[in-house]
DNA sequence: AAGTATTGTTAGATATATCTAACTTTTATA
DNA sequence: TATAAAAGTTAGATATATCTAACAATACTT
């Protein structure tokens, strides 16, 4: 049996070990960081994760995936996202207040209550986020590569994915009408701070370009 | 902060003291065979229950609400049975899989996520099993107090709710076509053990009394 | 290569929630 | 009313999950 919180901190290795950057491993620290935890309560747990061979890990070594472990934190991400996107879909929450929500139904144990909710929701491949929802075979819907900083004057994009869902961004985002579908073309791009001009809606903005290495869009 | 266990102790109670008998109260031990705990950690959490005034008690005492206790446990009840609702409305399942599914919802911390299931659901007054669901203002539906083994020979009534919601049960109404709703007319009474010939959609069964007992009817 | 900074580990304390076994109080009954 | 049964309590053990403070290993920098 996988607790709560044996279950939070394989979500957490799984944000860490999937990034992009093809890391297939990660550390106790930035375990602890991503959790709000202290290092000694991390290496706690490791070593009851690899007793239940949930995780490869040696003293001082990196902290990696085995299969079982990597199945079960993709459930839990399944879950999660699968919940969000109820939430907002059938619930009406906006996508700025579903993340606690959600990480706190994402531990609901039940196979049928998933495969149920993945049809009430017409099986859906991305969440709220634009996040690829995994399916329950194991594998994961395409992400998009690009992200809108690196667009150029007059290219004309589809938002696909926001990758930081803080309730604060979401909030800004949607102050500028920008969700997930919506349709942005650059304007002008200030070489000085790599900052953007944009249109949304008809609308001019300009946004940082922290603000725009944080949407990852696709061409249209 | 409530923990999931002492909603669970605190919803125990409730069942406990809000036995049509007017009983409103309960001892250690009915609240550790409800639970299936021993009695000696019931006692236990009893002096944090009393320390965070959820319930009035004392040393060899009997248990009993505080306005507070009493309110999260209706909460709970809430939430346990909105959830249940959710489960076979929306979801389609069986009403006799539902209950330790939200047995794990019905701990979800979010006030918003009550109230828009709640609308979500159409503010649904009685839940899968005809159990009244407390409204956000603490009061409830009235349920029926007639037993369909109170019915006499040519009797027609509407079965309104399931006392025994255990999955036995429930699926052993489900082979006879009774569910909250369905019409129930009484053919024939038992005098030698009080079973009864019924009918239902045009079939004719023969139910024991204690079938009869956990079926709440009125008349149609 | 030496010294320093970063990263990771251990020991021991605290909090929650459970148990068993022994004990005490209350209630029922002979 | 004395005794037995039932109900309730306590002490001490176990398991989980966290922390702080002290320590150890590894990695970085000059
Ligand atoms: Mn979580
Ligand atoms: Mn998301
Ligand atoms: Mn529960
Ligand atoms: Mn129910």
């Amino acid at each position: 049996m996988i607790s709560h919180t044996e279950e939070d901190y394989l979500k957490a290795l799984f944000r860490l070990v999937s990034g992009k950057q093809g890391k297939q491993e990660a550390g106790t620290n930035a375990l602890a960081d991503l959790l709000s935890l202290k290092p000694a309560s991390v290496n706690n747990m490791l070593k009851k994760l690899r007793k239940k061979e949930l995780i490869d890990y040696e003293k001082y070594g990196k902290i990696s995936f085995t299969d079982k472990g990597r199945q079960i934190a993709l459930l839990v991400v399944r879950k999660h996202r699968l919940w969000e996107t109820f939430l907002v879909d059938k619930l009406g929450f906006s996508w700025d207040r579903v993340h606690d929500i959600a990480e706190q139904l994402e531990h609901i144990r039940s196979d049928e209550l998933v495969e149920k909710l993945d049809w009430f929701l017409g099986h859906p491949e991305y969440d709220p986020h634009g996040d690829p929802i995994p399916r329950s075979d194991g594998s994961t819907p395409t992400t998009p590569s690009a992200v809108l900083s690196s667009m150029q004057k007059g290219d004309v994009c589809k938002v696909m994915m926001v990758k930081d869902t803080s309730a604060a961004f979401l909030q800004y985002l949607e102050r500028l009408s920008i969700h997930v579908g919506t349709c942005v073309s650059v304007m002008d791009k200030v070489s000085f701070d790599n900052s953007l001009v944009i249109e949304v809606d008809g609308k001019h903005h300009t946004v940082s370009q922290k603000v725009a290495d944080n949407l990852y869009v696709s061409y249209c």
